[in-house]
DNA sequence: CAACAAATGAGAAGCTTTTGCATTCTGTTA
DNA sequence: TAACAGAATGCAAAAGCTTCTCATTTGTTG
C-alpha cells in the first residue's frame, strides 16, 4: 500500500494532485492506465486537476521508481504502479485487455544474449500481442 | 533483393516514390530508420518527395509485409525491410545503435505462456535496452 | 494514347505530450 | 502559528509525430 510517505521519499512534496493520482493508480483495477485515463477518472470523481499535472507527476513518479511506463502499440503511453516485481505483458489486440507475465527462462536468456553481444542490460520490454478468450472480448 | 515486382505483388502501383523508398531501405546500413530519416535521406539525395508520402508508403509496405514497424522508446516509429526472418532487438540507450537478435528458447516460451493464458499469439515485441561497447559509443 | 483510378505533394489538422508563466500551495523557520 | 522561499499547479500555447484533405499528377489498362 503506497502513501504520502512514498511521495516524500521520492523527494517530492506531498500535494493533493500527487496523492490523488497515486491513490487512483493504487485502486485501479485495470492496472494499466494512460495519462488521459487518469485525467478523466479524476474529473469523473469530481476532482479538479489539469492534464499537464498528470503528465508531470507520472513522469516524476516514474523517475522515482513509483510507477513504470510502457509503450504498447497505439502511440499512447500507459502507466502502472511499480510493486517491485518486474514483469512483461500480453495484450489482446481485440479488446485491449492486458495481462502480466513473468518467466525466468526468458529473463535468463536475455541476460545471456546481451552478454554475448557486449551489452549491459538496463531494461527490457517484452510484449506479446494476440487474441484472448475473455467473455466480453469477442463482442468489442 | 526487392524490386518493383514486390510493390506490384502488394497490389500497389509501381511509382517513383515507392521505388525510391524501397531502394533506400534496401541499401540502408543502419537497418532501422524513421519516416523522418527516410525523408531527409531522400531530400539529401536530391529527390523530391513529401513527408506525407513517406508515411503513407511505409504504412502500405507494412500492411503488405514488405517492412516491419517498431515502437522503440522515444515516441518515433522505426521501419526496417522485412526479410522474412523474425527477430527482436537490443538497443543501446547511449548511442542508439540497434542490434538484432533471435533466440528459439525465448520464442518457444512465449508460445507456451500465451497458450497457458488462453491467448493466440499474433505478434510480439522484445526489446532489450542497455549500454553497448561500440568504439564510438562512449563518446556520444 | 485516351481515360480512369490511384498516388502524390503541400499544407492543414489531429493527438499525445511538453513547456512557459502567473498563481497557489507545502514545508520550514522564527 | 505567521511568514517566507521554493516547489507545484493549471491553463493555454507550443512542440513533436503522424494522418488527412484536396487539387494535381502519374500509372495502368484497353
Amino acid at each position: 500500500m503506497m502513501s504520502g510517505e512514498d511521495i516524500r521519499n521520492a523527494g517530492l512534496k506531498v500535494t493533493l494532485p500527487r496523492v490523488k493520482i497515486l491513490a487512483l493508480l493504487e485502486q485501479s483495477k485495470q492496472g494499466h492506465v494512460s495519462a488521459e485515463d487518469v485525467y478523466k477518472l479524476l474529473l469523473d470523481a469530481g476532482e479538479e486537476i489539469g492534464l499537464a499535472t498528470i503528465y508531470r507527476v507520472l513522469t516524476q513518479f516514474e523517475s522515482a521508481g513509483l510507477v513504470t511506463r510502457h509503450h504498447f502499440e497505439g502511440g499512447q503511453s500507459v502507466f502502472e504502479l511499480d510493486r517491485g516485481e518486474h514483469h512483461d505483458h500480453i495484450v489482446c489486440i481485440r479488446c485491449g485487455r492486458v495481462e502480466e507475465l513473468f518467466d525466468q527462462t526468458i529473463e535468463d536468456r536475455q541476460q545471456e544474449i546481451a552478454r554475448e553481444k557486449g551489452f549491459s542490460v538496463e531494461a527490457h520490454a517484452l510484449t506479446i500481442y494476440g487474441y484472448c478468450q475473455a467473455p466480453g472480448c469477442r463482442a468489442s
